[in-house]
RNA sequence: CGGGGAUUGGCGCAGUUGGCUAGCGCGCGCGGUUUGGGACCGCGAGGUCGCCGGUUCGAGUCCGGCAUCCCCGACCA
Protein backbone atom coordinates (compact mmCIF):
# COMPACT_ATOMS: atom_id res chain seq x y z
CA UNK A 1 0.00 0.00 0.00
CA UNK A 2 1.08 3.77 -1.19
CA UNK A 3 0.64 5.97 1.42
CA UNK A 4 -0.39 8.61 -0.47
CA UNK A 5 -3.23 5.85 -1.53
CA UNK A 6 -4.32 5.60 2.65
CA UNK A 7 -7.27 7.55 3.23
CA UNK A 8 -6.55 7.87 6.54
CA UNK A 9 -3.94 10.15 7.89
CA UNK A 10 -2.15 11.11 11.20
CA UNK A 11 -2.79 13.89 13.40
CA UNK A 12 -1.13 16.15 15.32
CA UNK A 13 -4.03 16.61 17.83
CA UNK A 14 -5.41 14.44 19.39
CA UNK A 15 -9.13 14.85 21.28
CA UNK A 16 -9.05 15.86 24.13
CA UNK A 17 -11.97 13.49 25.69
CA UNK A 18 -9.94 10.60 25.15
CA UNK A 19 -7.69 10.04 28.15
CA UNK A 20 -7.02 5.77 27.43
CA UNK A 21 -3.38 5.49 25.94
CA UNK A 22 -4.88 3.19 23.77
CA UNK A 23 -7.47 5.00 21.90
CA UNK A 24 -5.22 8.49 21.77
CA UNK A 25 -2.62 6.60 19.74
CA UNK A 26 -5.22 4.95 17.54
CA UNK A 27 -7.35 7.39 16.88
CA UNK A 28 -3.75 9.52 16.37
CA UNK A 29 -2.20 7.14 14.04
CA UNK A 30 -5.36 6.43 11.48
CA UNK A 31 -6.56 2.92 13.06
CA UNK A 32 -10.05 3.91 14.69
CA UNK A 33 -12.66 6.49 14.40
CA UNK A 34 -14.82 7.28 17.47
CA UNK A 35 -18.54 7.81 16.57
CA UNK A 36 -19.96 7.86 20.14
CA UNK A 37 -18.76 6.37 23.56
CA UNK A 38 -17.94 2.90 23.59
CA UNK A 39 -18.69 2.56 19.41
CA UNK A 40 -15.70 2.60 17.27
CA UNK A 41 -14.62 2.31 13.62
CA UNK A 42 -12.24 0.22 12.54
CA UNK A 43 -10.68 1.93 9.78
CA UNK A 44 -8.16 0.31 6.76
CA UNK A 45 -5.28 0.10 9.10
CA UNK A 46 -7.10 -1.35 12.01
CA UNK A 47 -9.19 -3.51 10.00
CA UNK A 48 -6.20 -5.26 9.37
CA UNK A 49 -4.99 -5.72 13.14
CA UNK A 50 -7.83 -7.11 13.67
CA UNK A 51 -7.69 -9.54 11.21
CA UNK A 52 -4.53 -10.71 11.91
CA UNK A 53 -5.35 -11.49 15.19
CA UNK A 54 -8.39 -13.05 13.98
CA UNK A 55 -6.38 -15.51 11.74
CA UNK A 56 -4.36 -16.09 14.62
CA UNK A 57 -7.05 -17.06 16.81
CA UNK A 58 -8.96 -18.64 14.03
CA UNK A 59 -6.30 -21.32 13.06
CA UNK A 60 -5.80 -22.32 16.65
CA UNK A 61 -9.85 -22.98 17.01
CA UNK A 62 -9.42 -25.27 13.93
CA UNK A 63 -6.57 -26.80 14.79
CA UNK A 64 -8.72 -28.24 18.28
CA UNK A 65 -11.27 -28.98 15.83
CA UNK A 66 -13.46 -26.19 16.00
CA UNK A 67 -15.75 -24.82 12.92
CA UNK A 68 -16.60 -21.31 12.03
CA UNK A 69 -19.77 -20.26 11.49
CA UNK A 70 -21.92 -16.54 12.16
CA UNK A 71 -24.71 -16.53 14.25
CA UNK A 72 -26.76 -13.04 13.99
CA UNK A 73 -27.41 -10.28 15.89
CA UNK A 74 -31.04 -10.09 15.76
CA UNK A 75 -32.48 -12.57 18.25
CA UNK A 76 -35.77 -13.54 19.47
CA UNK A 77 -36.93 -12.77 23.48
CA UNK A 78 -38.37 -16.76 23.01
CA UNK A 79 -35.08 -18.59 22.88
CA UNK A 80 -33.82 -15.98 26.03
CA UNK A 81 -36.70 -16.73 28.00
CA UNK A 82 -36.29 -20.34 28.66
CA UNK A 83 -33.35 -19.50 30.48
CA UNK A 84 -35.53 -16.22 32.20
CA UNK A 85 -32.23 -14.16 30.67
CA UNK A 86 -34.47 -11.61 28.68
CA UNK A 87 -35.55 -10.62 31.81
CA UNK A 88 -33.60 -7.29 32.22
CA UNK A 89 -33.23 -7.45 35.94
CA UNK A 90 -31.17 -10.53 35.28
CA UNK A 91 -29.14 -9.76 32.31
CA UNK A 92 -28.52 -5.44 32.72
CA UNK A 93 -26.91 -5.29 29.34
CA UNK A 94 -29.72 -5.68 26.85
CA UNK A 95 -30.35 -3.32 23.83
CA UNK A 96 -34.02 -4.21 22.89
CA UNK A 97 -35.75 -2.91 19.82
CA UNK A 98 -38.97 -4.61 18.62
CA UNK A 99 -40.32 -4.93 14.74
CA UNK A 100 -43.06 -2.35 12.97
CA UNK A 101 -45.86 -5.28 14.26
CA UNK A 102 -44.70 -4.89 18.14
CA UNK A 103 -42.61 -8.48 18.03
CA UNK A 104 -39.85 -7.80 20.59
CA UNK A 105 -36.19 -8.13 19.45
CA UNK A 106 -33.23 -8.45 21.47
CA UNK A 107 -29.47 -6.99 19.66
CA UNK A 108 -26.87 -9.99 20.45
CA UNK A 109 -25.15 -9.29 23.60
CA UNK A 110 -24.15 -13.00 23.96
CA UNK A 111 -25.10 -16.07 21.80
CA UNK A 112 -25.06 -18.74 24.31
CA UNK A 113 -28.41 -19.04 24.36
CA UNK A 114 -28.98 -18.73 20.65
CA UNK A 115 -26.58 -20.98 19.59
CA UNK A 116 -27.79 -24.25 22.02
CA UNK A 117 -31.17 -23.29 20.57
CA UNK A 118 -30.16 -24.07 17.36
CA UNK A 119 -27.99 -27.36 18.41
CA UNK A 120 -31.27 -28.85 18.93
CA UNK A 121 -31.99 -29.05 15.29
CA UNK A 122 -28.92 -31.04 15.11
CA UNK A 123 -27.06 -33.34 18.07
CA UNK A 124 -29.70 -35.32 18.12
CA UNK A 125 -27.37 -38.78 18.80
CA UNK A 126 -24.01 -39.14 20.48
CA UNK A 127 -22.98 -39.91 17.31
CA UNK A 128 -23.32 -36.16 16.88
CA UNK A 129 -20.97 -35.50 19.38
CA UNK A 130 -19.09 -33.89 20.57
CA UNK A 131 -19.12 -30.47 18.30
CA UNK A 132 -17.36 -27.20 18.50
CA UNK A 133 -18.75 -23.90 16.92
CA UNK A 134 -16.83 -20.68 17.00
CA UNK A 135 -17.52 -17.50 15.70
CA UNK A 136 -16.21 -13.84 15.61
CA UNK A 137 -19.25 -11.44 16.02
CA UNK A 138 -19.87 -8.11 17.12
CA UNK A 139 -21.54 -8.15 20.83
CA UNK A 140 -23.37 -5.40 21.42
CA UNK A 141 -23.77 -4.58 25.00
CA UNK A 142 -25.88 -1.30 27.10
CA UNK A 143 -23.13 -0.86 29.57
CA UNK A 144 -23.61 1.42 32.30
CA UNK A 145 -20.18 3.30 32.01
CA UNK A 146 -18.16 2.45 28.57
CA UNK A 147 -14.63 3.30 28.84
CA UNK A 148 -10.65 2.85 28.48
CA UNK A 149 -10.99 3.62 24.82
CA UNK A 150 -11.72 -0.13 22.90
CA UNK A 151 -11.22 -2.28 26.04
CA UNK A 152 -14.59 -1.39 27.20
CA UNK A 153 -17.02 -0.92 24.54
CA UNK A 154 -20.97 -1.35 23.95
CA UNK A 155 -20.12 -2.74 20.46
CA UNK A 156 -16.90 -4.99 20.36
CA UNK A 157 -15.86 -8.15 18.43
CA UNK A 158 -15.34 -11.48 20.66
CA UNK A 159 -14.64 -14.77 19.57
CA UNK A 160 -16.86 -17.42 21.04
CA UNK A 161 -16.68 -21.06 21.10
CA UNK A 162 -19.47 -23.57 22.42
CA UNK A 163 -18.57 -26.80 22.98
CA UNK A 164 -21.02 -29.94 23.50
CA UNK A 165 -20.02 -32.82 24.43
CA UNK A 166 -21.43 -36.45 25.73
CA UNK A 167 -20.24 -36.22 29.61
CA UNK A 168 -18.63 -35.03 32.18
CA UNK A 169 -15.28 -36.54 31.26
CA UNK A 170 -15.36 -35.43 26.97
CA UNK A 171 -16.44 -31.99 28.17
CA UNK A 172 -13.09 -31.58 30.24
CA UNK A 173 -10.86 -32.92 27.98
CA UNK A 174 -11.58 -30.11 25.69
CA UNK A 175 -11.66 -27.74 27.85
CA UNK A 176 -8.19 -28.19 28.73
CA UNK A 177 -7.68 -28.51 24.69
CA UNK A 178 -9.45 -25.04 25.09
CA UNK A 179 -6.92 -23.82 27.68
CA UNK A 180 -3.95 -24.58 25.80
CA UNK A 181 -4.48 -23.06 22.70
CA UNK A 182 -5.46 -20.02 24.64
CA UNK A 183 -2.11 -20.05 25.83
CA UNK A 184 -0.79 -20.36 22.48
CA UNK A 185 -2.69 -17.57 20.96
CA UNK A 186 -1.78 -15.42 23.57
CA UNK A 187 2.16 -16.45 23.10
CA UNK A 188 1.49 -15.84 19.46
CA UNK A 189 0.19 -12.23 19.82
CA UNK A 190 3.20 -11.44 21.91
CA UNK A 191 1.41 -11.45 25.36
CA UNK A 192 2.90 -15.00 26.31
CA UNK A 193 4.99 -13.82 29.21
CA UNK A 194 2.53 -11.76 30.59
CA UNK A 195 -0.65 -13.18 30.87
CA UNK A 196 -1.90 -15.64 33.00
CA UNK A 197 -4.14 -18.63 33.63
CA UNK A 198 -6.67 -17.63 36.14
CA UNK A 199 -9.18 -18.61 38.85
CA UNK A 200 -12.03 -17.11 38.90
CA UNK A 201 -15.66 -17.07 39.86
CA UNK A 202 -17.99 -19.69 38.32
CA UNK A 203 -21.43 -19.58 38.85
CA UNK A 204 -24.23 -22.06 39.08
CA UNK A 205 -22.54 -25.27 37.55
CA UNK A 206 -18.54 -25.10 39.05
CA UNK A 207 -16.91 -23.53 41.29
CA UNK A 208 -14.49 -22.04 39.17
CA UNK A 209 -14.07 -20.66 35.65
CA UNK A 210 -11.17 -19.60 34.32
CA UNK A 211 -9.85 -16.38 32.65
CA UNK A 212 -6.70 -15.29 30.61
CA UNK A 213 -5.59 -12.12 32.45
CA UNK A 214 -2.79 -9.86 30.57
CA UNK A 215 -0.97 -7.80 33.20
CA UNK A 216 -2.12 -4.26 32.49
CA UNK A 217 -2.19 -0.78 34.18
CA UNK A 218 -5.27 0.06 31.98
CA UNK A 219 -6.88 -3.11 32.87
CA UNK A 220 -10.28 -3.27 35.09
CA UNK A 221 -9.77 -6.73 37.18
CA UNK A 222 -7.18 -7.08 40.19
CA UNK A 223 -5.68 -10.84 40.22
CA UNK A 224 -2.92 -12.07 42.74
CA UNK A 225 -0.24 -14.14 40.56
CA UNK A 226 2.37 -16.58 41.68
CA UNK A 227 5.11 -16.70 38.89
CA UNK A 228 6.38 -19.64 39.81
CA UNK A 229 3.32 -21.76 39.65
CA UNK A 230 2.47 -19.91 36.35
CA UNK A 231 -1.05 -19.09 37.72
CA UNK A 232 -3.44 -16.05 39.12
CA UNK A 233 -6.51 -15.99 41.21
CA UNK A 234 -9.02 -13.24 40.52
CA UNK A 235 -9.38 -11.00 43.93
CA UNK A 236 -13.40 -12.10 43.38
CA UNK A 237 -12.57 -15.12 44.43
CA UNK A 238 -9.03 -14.85 47.04
CA UNK A 239 -9.47 -16.49 50.40
CA UNK A 240 -7.07 -18.84 52.57
CA UNK A 241 -9.87 -21.63 51.55
CA UNK A 242 -8.92 -21.46 47.87
CA UNK A 243 -5.30 -20.85 48.47
CA UNK A 244 -5.66 -24.23 50.50
CA UNK A 245 -7.54 -25.61 47.45
CA UNK A 246 -5.21 -24.47 45.26
CA UNK A 247 -1.98 -25.38 47.00
CA UNK A 248 -0.70 -21.67 46.82
CA UNK A 249 1.27 -19.99 49.23
CA UNK A 250 0.15 -16.42 50.28
CA UNK A 251 3.73 -15.66 50.41
CA UNK A 252 4.43 -16.55 46.38
CA UNK A 253 1.39 -14.15 45.42
CA UNK A 254 1.95 -10.38 44.01
CA UNK A 255 -0.88 -8.24 43.12
CA UNK A 256 -1.09 -6.74 39.59
CA UNK A 257 -3.83 -5.23 37.90
CA UNK A 258 -4.96 -7.36 34.59
CA UNK A 259 -6.78 -7.25 31.85
CA UNK A 260 -9.87 -10.21 30.83
CA UNK A 261 -8.47 -10.76 26.96
CA UNK A 262 -10.32 -14.46 27.73
CA UNK A 263 -12.53 -16.72 29.54
CA UNK A 264 -13.73 -20.38 29.71
CA UNK A 265 -16.50 -21.77 31.48
CA UNK A 266 -18.33 -25.13 32.10
CA UNK A 267 -22.01 -24.98 32.01
CA UNK A 268 -22.91 -28.43 32.73
CA UNK A 269 -26.02 -29.60 31.89
CA UNK A 270 -28.07 -27.14 33.18
CA UNK A 271 -28.64 -25.26 30.45
CA UNK A 272 -29.02 -27.82 28.21
CA UNK A 273 -32.18 -29.23 30.32
CA UNK A 274 -33.18 -25.28 30.17
CA UNK A 275 -33.15 -25.18 26.29
CA UNK A 276 -34.23 -29.05 25.53
CA UNK A 277 -31.26 -29.87 24.26
CA UNK A 278 -31.38 -34.05 24.45
CA UNK A 279 -29.28 -36.35 22.59
CA UNK A 280 -29.98 -39.81 22.68
CA UNK A 281 -27.24 -42.23 24.05
CA UNK A 282 -25.96 -45.57 22.46
CA UNK A 283 -28.60 -47.30 25.16
CA UNK A 284 -31.54 -45.38 24.21
CA UNK A 285 -32.02 -42.92 26.88
CA UNK A 286 -31.94 -39.52 26.26
CA UNK A 287 -29.32 -37.31 28.14
CA UNK A 288 -29.00 -33.38 28.65
CA UNK A 289 -25.85 -32.11 26.23
CA UNK A 290 -22.81 -30.45 28.79
CA UNK A 291 -21.82 -27.24 27.17
CA UNK A 292 -18.75 -25.11 27.51
CA UNK A 293 -18.03 -21.58 26.20
CA UNK A 294 -14.95 -19.75 25.42
CA UNK A 295 -14.34 -16.29 24.59
CA UNK A 296 -11.61 -13.95 23.65
CA UNK A 297 -12.42 -10.20 23.61
CA UNK A 298 -10.97 -9.37 20.24
CA UNK A 299 -11.18 -5.63 20.17
CA UNK A 300 -9.78 -5.69 23.92
CA UNK A 301 -6.86 -7.60 22.96
CA UNK A 302 -6.13 -5.06 20.46
CA UNK A 303 -6.34 -2.30 23.37
CA UNK A 304 -4.51 -4.23 25.36
CA UNK A 305 -1.96 -4.75 22.89
CA UNK A 306 -1.34 -0.88 22.78
CA UNK A 307 -1.57 -0.93 26.23
CA UNK A 308 1.54 -2.69 26.52
CA UNK A 309 3.24 -2.39 23.50
CA UNK A 310 4.00 1.46 22.80
CA UNK A 311 6.54 4.24 24.15
CA UNK A 312 6.60 8.31 23.81
CA UNK A 313 6.95 8.02 19.95
CA UNK A 314 3.60 5.68 19.29
CA UNK A 315 3.01 2.23 19.21
CA UNK A 316 5.31 -0.77 18.74
CA UNK A 317 2.82 -3.84 17.17
CA UNK A 318 4.36 -7.51 17.63
CA UNK A 319 5.52 -8.73 14.40
CA UNK A 320 2.72 -10.98 13.94
CA UNK A 321 -0.32 -8.43 14.54
CA UNK A 322 1.44 -5.50 12.74
CA UNK A 323 -0.47 -4.35 9.46
CA UNK A 324 2.17 -3.97 7.70
CA UNK A 325 5.20 -5.80 7.92
CA UNK A 326 7.75 -2.56 7.26
CA UNK A 327 7.69 0.60 6.60
CA UNK A 328 9.30 2.12 3.68
CA UNK A 329 10.20 5.72 3.18
CA UNK A 330 11.55 7.57 0.63
CA UNK A 331 13.56 10.67 1.41
CA UNK A 332 13.93 13.93 -0.64
CA UNK A 333 13.25 14.91 -4.46
CA UNK A 334 16.45 12.91 -6.32
CA UNK A 335 15.16 10.80 -9.32
CA UNK A 336 17.12 7.83 -7.97
CA UNK A 337 16.48 7.59 -4.36
CA UNK A 338 12.58 7.78 -6.17
CA UNK A 339 13.17 5.34 -8.53
CA UNK A 340 15.29 3.15 -6.30
CA UNK A 341 12.63 3.18 -3.55
CA UNK A 342 9.66 2.44 -6.03
CA UNK A 343 11.71 -0.61 -7.63
CA UNK A 344 12.08 -2.05 -3.47
CA UNK A 345 8.25 -1.67 -2.74
CA UNK A 346 7.47 -3.53 -6.21
CA UNK A 347 10.10 -6.51 -4.94
CA UNK A 348 9.17 -6.55 -1.54
CA UNK A 349 5.80 -7.32 -2.60
CA UNK A 350 6.95 -9.92 -5.04
CA UNK A 351 8.48 -11.26 -2.19
CA UNK A 352 5.25 -11.34 -0.31
CA UNK A 353 5.99 -8.91 2.23
CA UNK A 354 3.39 -6.19 3.10
CA UNK A 355 5.02 -2.88 2.86
CA UNK A 356 3.40 0.25 3.49
CA UNK A 357 5.17 2.72 1.43
CA UNK A 358 5.44 6.39 2.27
CA UNK A 359 5.89 8.09 -0.98
CA UNK A 360 4.55 11.12 0.09
CA UNK A 361 6.12 14.90 -1.04
CA UNK A 362 7.06 15.88 2.26
CA UNK A 363 10.00 16.49 4.42
CA UNK A 364 11.72 13.50 6.27
CA UNK A 365 11.27 14.20 9.74
CA UNK A 366 7.38 14.09 9.27
CA UNK A 367 8.04 10.03 7.50
CA UNK A 368 10.06 9.10 10.69
CA UNK A 369 7.17 10.19 12.79
CA UNK A 370 4.60 8.57 11.23
CA UNK A 371 6.83 5.17 10.85
CA UNK A 372 7.31 5.97 14.75
CA UNK A 373 3.36 6.52 15.25
CA UNK A 374 1.83 3.80 13.36
CA UNK A 375 4.34 1.39 14.88
CA UNK A 376 5.53 -1.15 12.11
CA UNK A 377 7.96 -3.80 13.02
CA UNK A 378 10.96 -2.48 10.24
CA UNK A 379 11.60 0.91 8.79
CA UNK A 380 13.50 1.06 5.60
CA UNK A 381 14.35 4.50 4.00
CA UNK A 382 15.98 4.81 1.00
CA UNK A 383 18.08 8.26 0.30
CA UNK A 384 21.11 9.48 -1.24
CA UNK A 385 22.76 8.99 1.88
CA UNK A 386 21.50 5.10 2.05
CA UNK A 387 22.14 4.99 -1.63
CA UNK A 388 25.66 6.24 -1.62
CA UNK A 389 26.54 3.48 1.54
CA UNK A 390 25.27 0.88 -0.73
CA UNK A 391 21.60 0.54 -0.26
CA UNK A 392 18.82 1.02 2.09
CA UNK A 393 19.06 1.91 5.67
CA UNK A 394 17.15 -0.30 7.98
CA UNK A 395 15.70 0.29 11.77
CA UNK A 396 13.49 -1.94 13.97
CA UNK A 397 10.75 -0.09 15.53
CA UNK A 398 12.28 -1.12 19.05
CA UNK A 399 15.34 0.16 18.45
CA UNK A 400 17.71 3.06 17.84
CA UNK A 401 20.69 1.18 15.91
CA UNK A 402 20.17 1.52 11.98
CA UNK A 403 22.17 -0.16 9.41
CA UNK A 404 22.73 -0.08 5.61
CA UNK A 405 22.17 -3.12 3.85
CA UNK A 406 22.14 -3.51 -0.08
CA UNK A 407 18.62 -3.87 -1.11
CA UNK A 408 18.74 -7.60 -2.22
CA UNK A 409 19.45 -8.28 1.57
CA UNK A 410 16.87 -6.36 2.73
CA UNK A 411 14.72 -8.16 0.79
CA UNK A 412 16.11 -11.46 1.74
CA UNK A 413 15.68 -10.65 5.36
CA UNK A 414 12.44 -9.22 5.55
CA UNK A 415 10.56 -12.17 3.23
CA UNK A 416 11.91 -15.11 6.02
C1' C B 1 -27.02 4.66 38.43
C1' G B 2 -24.37 8.42 42.37
C1' G B 3 -20.41 12.23 42.34
C1' G B 4 -17.06 15.62 39.61
C1' G B 5 -15.49 18.13 35.06
C1' A B 6 -16.44 19.61 30.07
C1' U B 7 -19.13 21.29 25.25
C1' U B 8 -16.72 27.88 20.83
C1' G B 9 -14.64 26.00 12.34
C1' G B 10 -12.16 19.00 11.18
C1' C B 11 -8.74 18.83 15.95
C1' G B 12 -6.45 21.56 20.30
C1' C B 13 -7.65 26.06 22.80
C1' A B 14 -8.55 31.77 24.24
C1' G B 15 -12.66 34.94 24.73
C1' U B 16 -12.34 40.39 30.85
C1' U B 17 -17.57 43.16 35.23
C1' G B 18 -22.90 41.00 29.19
C1' G B 19 -21.27 45.49 24.27
C1' C B 20 -21.18 46.15 18.54
C1' U B 21 -16.91 42.80 12.44
C1' A B 22 -15.96 35.74 17.79
C1' G B 23 -9.83 35.20 17.90
C1' C B 24 -5.15 31.92 18.08
C1' G B 25 -2.43 27.28 16.94
C1' C B 26 -2.72 22.68 14.15
C1' G B 27 -4.95 20.87 9.89
C1' C B 28 -7.07 22.26 4.84
C1' G B 29 -6.58 25.17 -0.39
C1' C B 30 -3.32 28.29 -3.68
C1' G B 31 1.77 30.40 -4.65
C1' G B 32 6.91 30.38 -3.31
C1' U B 33 11.43 28.95 -0.59
C1' U B 34 12.82 24.23 1.68
C1' U B 35 14.04 18.44 2.18
C1' G B 36 17.59 12.98 7.52
C1' G B 37 13.33 13.76 13.12
C1' G B 38 6.45 16.70 12.62
C1' A B 39 10.28 23.55 8.18
C1' C B 40 9.16 28.72 6.77
C1' C B 41 6.84 33.13 4.19
C1' G B 42 2.49 35.23 1.76
C1' C B 43 -2.64 34.84 0.43
C1' G B 44 -7.29 32.22 1.32
C1' A B 45 -11.57 29.06 2.68
C1' G B 46 -14.05 27.30 6.90
C1' G B 47 -18.04 28.91 12.97
C1' U B 48 -26.61 29.85 13.46
C1' C B 49 -20.49 29.52 20.05
C1' G B 50 -24.26 21.49 21.92
C1' C B 51 -29.94 21.99 21.97
C1' C B 52 -34.55 24.34 23.96
C1' G B 53 -36.46 28.24 26.77
C1' G B 54 -35.82 32.72 29.85
C1' U B 55 -33.61 37.66 31.62
C1' U B 56 -31.86 42.11 28.81
C1' C B 57 -31.76 47.74 24.51
C1' G B 58 -28.03 43.85 23.63
C1' A B 59 -26.16 36.86 25.44
C1' G B 60 -20.40 32.76 23.49
C1' U B 61 -20.71 35.42 28.38
C1' C B 62 -26.26 35.57 33.19
C1' C B 63 -30.56 31.96 34.74
C1' G B 64 -33.46 27.19 34.05
C1' G B 65 -34.06 22.56 31.60
C1' C B 66 -32.22 18.83 28.30
C1' A B 67 -28.47 16.22 25.44
C1' U B 68 -23.62 14.51 24.66
C1' C B 69 -18.50 13.45 26.13
C1' C B 70 -14.63 12.37 29.87
C1' C B 71 -13.05 10.88 34.83
C1' C B 72 -13.98 8.49 39.88
C1' G B 73 -17.25 5.08 42.12
C1' A B 74 -21.04 1.32 41.76
C1' C B 75 -22.10 -2.54 38.10
C1' C B 76 -19.63 -6.32 34.95
C1' A B 77 -19.96 -14.94 32.28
Amino acid sequence: MKYSQLFTKTIKNVPADETARNAQLLIQAGYIYKDMAGVYAFLPLGLKVLENIKQIVREEMNSIGGQELLMTSLQNKTTWGKTDRWNSKNVDVWFKTELQNGTELGLAWSHEEQITTMMNQYLKSHRDLPAYVYQFQNKLRNELRAKSGIMRCREFLMKDLYSYSRDEKQHQEFYDKVSESYQRIFKRVGLGDSTYFTFASGGAFTQFSHEFQTLCEAGEDTIYVDKKKKLAINKEVLSDEVLKQLGVNKADLEEYKAAEVGNIFSFGTAKSEQIGLFFTDAEGSQKPVVLGSYGIGITRLMGVLVEKFADEHGIIWPDNIAPFKVYLASVGVDKKVLEAAEKLYEELQKAGVEVLFDDRDIRPGEKFADADLIGLPCRLVVSEKSLAGGGVEFKKRTSDNTEIISLDKAIKRLAE
